[in-house]
DNA sequence: CACAGTCTGTGTATCGTTACACAAATGGGC
DNA sequence: GCCCATTTGTGTAACGATACACAGACTGTG
């Protein structure tokens, strides 16, 4: 560490000896002020004051008391990748919401994609876990049921005894594609990764229950309905399919696609940022939207309304406060209150 | 909480006994795993899985090793606005990703701008602290001291004993605002909140030294250089002044004064969030840029490039994982590398 | 065959607090 | 002036784990 720390930190009961007083006092004067007099606890205090105590011991304190004044949240991607994901950064502005009106501490474990993930969670000091969307087969799923503690998920997958709260991506999915293939006579997808293992590229005839991210395979399964009511074969849909949800590996994913003769006329993209990377490259590409290609986004963030586009709307800050006010036993359970969502037409597409 | 435990987690002395070992041995199958025969080891593991032991309660073991496993981050500024500003979500990608490469949580103190506010970073059960950019006067900081743990500052104000992380603002302010001010006739800043009531409002005659926030204080300096290097007088230059680090305000106080006869013909912005919602405000008004204005930035993010914005380009990515680095003790001190930044000349501005 | 050097398993004390039960001091009502 | 109720201070026993020192069972060496 970086400072050296001159003396170890005083104890509670160096605090009591040097104002004569119990340990327990000392106890009290921290932990509830009321329960001691005015001249015992400026005495207190002040020892502590001259001592350089600086409260009681967060980890002994939590011991004994059995709450760490934290929430936990695990995300189903690498840390690192956390706050370079919108949508996850809008839904962890909600969880932090509730925490901190709470006064709890919002503590991220540290997901790298490892094996030892397990563990990081096992390890974590927090009240509860509120688990962003993650794939069927996530080892820190298992890791934080073992827990005991309460969890909740968000996105998916729906595990047992955990409350679980997303919008209804399939049908929501039905409704924007429904928009964005009206006219479409090559209809493509830009899609989130599909597994774990996050393998770029572009697919052919890919079956929606082969991905294991539930949102991607609820929404895939979504644009396939709406394909399909149209009277088109999900065969002839090709999905291009990225690591990471940023606008610039769209883009340069979508520079790849948009050339040559089977180049799709319409395109449903799982967010707004794999959507704006698209229509950055379109333009490159000189094609005109919704004339050449009808582009449609999802999450209808700021960026998207001014761009025109065509999306669903949800609110990832509201289900992230959700989430975690169902973590702390507020509110009621999942089923009552379904999430909701809206499909916002726009620009980018022609009905 | 949400979820009724039915039983009360198993400890390890349960487990031992289930395994007919002993506690110690219990515990180093899980510590050190290989201090335990792997017959043993086995039998253990047995029995924990029969129990329904999630592994070594967090809070015990931190207290009796002395570490916590978790980083604190501090975030001068009410906790739900952290992730709202891209700034500060900059900033704790990099915290994050030190964070998970040494597998290290990351907490998130919950600072909601009450008195109350030193109490929560008191209860903090972290090994260290990193403190993004507040005021002169936060009470957290005296907090942060007294724990006793490493700290790190980033931006200001700077502490003794804290290594502290920051570009040379006043430097940097100097350089974008020359460019700015080339020709300016009516020169205007576009600042961030000078003090911790982050009253917004457009000021005459600021004294820079007023404001609380170094950050806030060292680039109101650099500007006023750049000015009066110019041959023009501070007082004339009036301070926009927003509350949060967002486009929005921006552009709703923009459109306040961007009207009139004293309209600026030139803006310094302090971040380019603040500086395109001016852009924005400013097209609407159907003022071209640069010719009717010259607006500046600050931070060189994507939607700065292509939105042409001039800006000072700094990595807040990589300034966050320096201060994780610090506290974790890796890394030489602050004075040794200086932090980088750079004039970035585009078309919002004219030399 | 004796002896040093591993490998494994085991008690004990302790990390720094707080819950609980109890005792002493204080205050008010009649 | 007595008694009950409140206020205030105090010991004791956990909370659940790990550091440490030690003991017995092995191994291999000369």
């Amino acid at each position: 560490m970086a400072k050296d720390p001159s003396r170890p930190r005083p104890t509670m009961a160096e605090v009591a000896r040097a104002a004569k007083v119990s340990v327990m006092t000392v106890s009290y004067t921290y932990a509830q002020p009321d329960r001691v007099s005015e001249q015992t606890r400026a005495k207190v205090r002040q020892a502590a004051t001259r001592l350089g105590y600086p409260g009681p011991h967060p980890g002994a304190r939590s011991l004994r008391r059995g709450r760490t004044g934290s929430l936990g949240v695990v995300l189903g991607e690498p840390l690192t990748y956390a706050f370079e994901d919108p949508q996850a950064t809008r839904f962890l502005a909600g969880v932090a919401e509730v925490c901190a009106r709470h006064g709890l501490g919002l503590t991220i474990v540290p997901i790298t994609g490892s094996p030892s993930d397990a563990d990081r969670v096992a390890e974590a000091a927090v009240d509860g876990f509120v688990v962003w969307t993650t794939s069927d087969d996530d080892p820190v799923l298992p890791a934080v049921a073992a827990s005991g503690l309460p969890a909740v998920v968000h996105g998916g997958p729906r595990q047992q005894d955990m409350p679980f709260v997303a919008i209804d991506d399939r049908a929501a999915a039905r409704a924007v594609a429904a928009a964005a293939f009206a006219h479409a006579r090559r209809p493509m997808v830009l899609s989130f990764p599909l597994d774990r293992a996050r393998t770029p590229g572009i697919r052919n005839e890919l079956d929606p229950a082969k991905a294991t991210f539930p949102v991607t395979r609820q929404r895939l399964r979504g644009f396939r309905d709406a394909w399909e009511a149209a009277g088109g074969r999900w065969s002839h849909v090709r999905v291009a399919v990225c690591a990471r949800n940023s606008a610039r590996e769209a883009e340069s994913l979508a520079t790849t696609f948009l050339s040559g003769p089977d180049a799709p006329d319409a395109v449903v993209a799982m967010s707004d940022e794999l959507a704006l990377g698209l229509m950055r490259a379109a333009a490159r590409a000189g094609l005109t939207v919704p004339g050449d290609l009808a582009v449609t986004g999802w999450d209808d963030t700021d960026a998207a309304a001014a761009a025109g586009l065509t999306t669903i709307a949800q609110d990832l800050r509201a289900q992230g406060a959700r989430c975690a006010q169902l973590v702390l036993g507020e509110g009621t359970d999942d089923e009552t209150r379904p999430t909701e969502w809206q499909l916002v037409l726009r620009d980018s597409t022609s009905l």
